[in-house]
DNA sequence: ACCGTCATGTAATCGGTTACATGATTCT
DNA sequence: AGAATCATGTAACCGATTACATGACGGT
């Protein structure tokens, strides 16, 4: 069989990338270097927004990119043996390629209110619920705009527009449900 | 130890509802019983435009469903063994308290497209591909309001208008990327 | 010195995706 | 009736979430 063959456990070349993966060699790329904690930190100061990992990710998914030659490992020496990793020039050239293909793919909502809306849930309580919790997102990045905005790289910018946009349209939409429903009849 | 005595194997009843184990029990509570390929025919005509499953989830998950006691499982004599369920008054106890509950979860966009702006992807490519792709599906959505629309409950039409709107947000977020990027270089 | 909390890391579990496999149907 | 295509179903794998475990650190 063709799988017969010994290897002499070189990197792996074939990974797929995951959204994980560029998240993970894209940051570590910008920053030059990175320990998970410190991505976890990194993810939470920037691609978190708009796409969160749980820490654990950021400990495991270094490590396999690190199997297949994307990423050097370093491990310290002392007491916690943290493990360092920076990018490779096979790394670089993956998420090059990976940039590089413009994507025509469709992102679902995959919302949960939406999906209670859906199934015929009680409109006015969870659309109030709802518009609570987009108000305050949307208040968030609108300072986060005002703040840090002009400072950002253009990548970063935009994607911080588009979040406030959506924010906007959601608002606004669960704000309709609450009128069309009528108010709370908790009150009066 | 708490967990030691013999259980005679009754349904299991605690089980997690996940967002897939919602639409599998709210799809055949509303249609009354289904086989897994009807499942995927139901998804495909109503949740599925803003949260699809993978055709073996539709096996799978009914399945774990129905050992929780959740689903009624009936197998049919034939050569295919067909499976068809139910929503046992358990599972429509457990749908109802599910959609009773108003989230006040935020859901993050998660768009790859989104993700290669922000690690700096050549924007032009990049945005007229998106653009396209959420031009198409806004149409596809209008039109479906316009045909369909006035007959659909309104939970489901709520829905689609939702998913129209924020259609509309990216269509206009990514003609700013088009505008703001340049004109194609392939042009004259 | 102890306790509570946060930082850091690993292990186990589980849902979801991918890949494969077989039965039905249609067309020629 | 044979081939191609679609319907239907199962199995294996893998990434992601959850839960657990330990090390550091600040306060009293």
């Amino acid at each position: 069989m063709a799988t017969n063959q010994a290897d002499p456990a070189p990197p792996h070349p074939d990974v797929r990338l995951t959204p994980t993966s560029v998240i993970v060699l894209g940051l570590i790329s910008m920053t030059g270097q990175a320990t998970p904690y410190e991505l976890k930190q990194a993810v939470a100061a920037s691609v978190g927004n708009f796409w969160s990992l749980p820490h654990a990710q950021l400990y495991a998914e270094p490590a396999r990119l690190a199997r297949a030659g994307l990423l050097d490992e370093q491990v310290e020496s002392g007491g916690r043996r943290r493990k360092t990793y920076r990018v490779t020039p096979v790394g670089h050239a993956a998420l090059g390629r990976w940039l590089a293909e413009p994507t025509g793919t469709y992102t679902e909502l995959r919302d949960p209110g939406l999906l209670k809306l859906y199934f015929g849930a009680d409109r006015g309580p969870l659309a109030r619920a709802q518009l609570d919790a987009h108000r305050a997102k949307l208040a968030e990045y609108e300072e986060l705009m005002r703040s840090v905005g002009p400072t950002l790289p253009p990548g970063p910018r935009l994607a911080l527009r588009s979040g406030i946009g959506h924010e906007r349209e959601w608002v606004q939409f669960w704000s309709e449900v609450v009128r069309e429903a009528g108010p709370d009849p908790g009150d009066g």
